[in-house]
DNA sequence: ATATTAAATGTACTTTTTACACTTATTTTT
DNA sequence: AAAAATAAGTGTAAAAAGTACATTTAATAT
């Protein structure tokens, strides 16, 4: 049953055409791995779950599953996204393949990596607790297996890189957020501070915010103006240059 | 034989520790292809070959492979572009995963794309002509099998966002080259013309050219004077943000 | 000697970026 | 009820970067 499995069903073909080349190649077993980013108004953070199954078992890891053999890697990745906290529609990148023969210690696997960024707020409304997901403070993550930490560092890497130029940050906010809220974001990613008039200035610039009458006054006495992203325009605009950032050197 | 051949030997692992997950996986074919870039002075190009193989034998095709059992990505990549052109230590770079299920019409194959920038004069001297690989000027390429199509095109696209915040393009050109040809290089690639006093003065500001005492008199009746890179400050600066391109808006 | 060609070079203007400090709205404390 | 505390909100001047634009120069060809 295993065996027949283990056979893949194009070979049937490669045995009634002629195709010489295929047959001798080794196949290897592929997997679709998400770093799932989230923002909770005052620090990033990450989703991670407890591995079910050997090696590993019980130890963090971040979530994927093998591709299947008829989607491709966007819908692969949508799937997992999907399982573990019934979203649709959310950020998704892919990030880089992974392929070191020996990333994973039972059998070759490639990884092909995607990143996500989602409004963790939506994630409380829809979560599905039957994988013991948790979300991790960036700083604050525990070891993960395999190569999966060296895909996390790429991953900040590639958000700060984006973030730097292109909107992109807004997929991590609620659809209400203040621009105290933005610049903690803007901050924590790029581990620094920003002068907060400049920062507004830069940020009211891009003609993406959309003032509200209402007020958040949960973090402050005098509480701060709620936006709204303008979706039109953030369409419209997201691969423009926004040059958010002061002095971008050394982001790399 | 080949039957043998077909059971990846890590299945012996998996029968003898109890591994359930992995069993029921199906493996797919994992190849790399190459998009490699070169500059002749005049015009941006790309190295293709003819196909040897069925399907679609002696349509043109991007130089690849499959990947072998104990190669990575990058090792694969860069035996590819050394067996072809006979060059070590080109600049490569992954690009991206393609995994539609139909994109190799024999059998599903997962392709890591690389993007590689040489120096054409130096593959002149390494010419390797076992396999009728041919230069065509970049717009004027011809059909190409599967999907490599839309790979040069990311490509494309990835140059260009690369080449319009870091000095990127220097690895397509020969040791000594002149500010006219650096100039041409940037507007085949944007597809745009410079001013060529502002253009000056911004390659020059890098600090990245050295002014060599002699002139390229191929080109003109003056002459250009010849410039070298500054390998240590290239390397220094190669993640800094130069702002080569005056408005690098709607690049993507 | 003259014409031709492409290379090299400078300046004034506009736009963007940066540095920097006080006032305001509201709640908490006394 | 007044005073203190807190974070939000806002403007201006100086510096840096980017842009637009035309003439001179070196060498060859006529």
């Amino acid at each position: 049953m295993a065996k027949k499995h283990q056979i893949p069903f194009q070979e049937v073909k490669l045995f009634s055409i002629a195709m010489p080349k295929y047959q001798k190649q080794t196949r290897f077993l592929v997997a679709v791995d998400c770093i799932i980013f989230g923002f909770d108004g005052t620090e990033l953070k990450l989703l991670l779950v407890q591995r079910g199954l050997e090696p590993e078992k019980g130890k963090w890891s971040l979530i994927g599953s093998f591709i299947r053999e008829e989607e491709d890697f966007e819908k692969g990745a949508n799937r997992i996204l999907n399982d573990m906290t019934g979203l649709e529609g959310v950020y998704l990148e892919q990030l880089h393949a992974f392929g070191k023969p020996d990333r994973d210690p039972i059998e070759r696997t490639i990884s092909v990596a995607y990143f996500a960024l989602i409004d963790i707020h939506q994630y409380e409304r829809q979560l599905n607790d039957d994988y013991h997901a948790e979300w991790f403070p960036i700083k604050d993550a525990p070891r993960l297996i395999f190569d999966h930490e060296q895909m996390v560092e790429m991953a900040k890497k590639r958000l700060r890189y984006k973030a730097a130029f292109h909107p992109i940050l807004f997929e991590l906010l609620p659809e209400k957020f203040t621009v105290p809220q933005l610049q903690n974001l803007y901050e924590g990613i790029f581990d620094t501070v920003f002068d907060k008039r400049n920062f507004s200035r830069k940020i009211q610039s891009t003609k993406l915010l959309v003032k509200q009458k209402d007020k958040d006054k949960e973090n402050s006495k005098k509480g701060a103006y709620y936006y709204k992203l303008d979706k039109r325009r953030y369409a419209a605009n997201f691969h423009a240059f926004l040059n958010f950032i002061p002095n971008p050197d050394n982001i790399k």
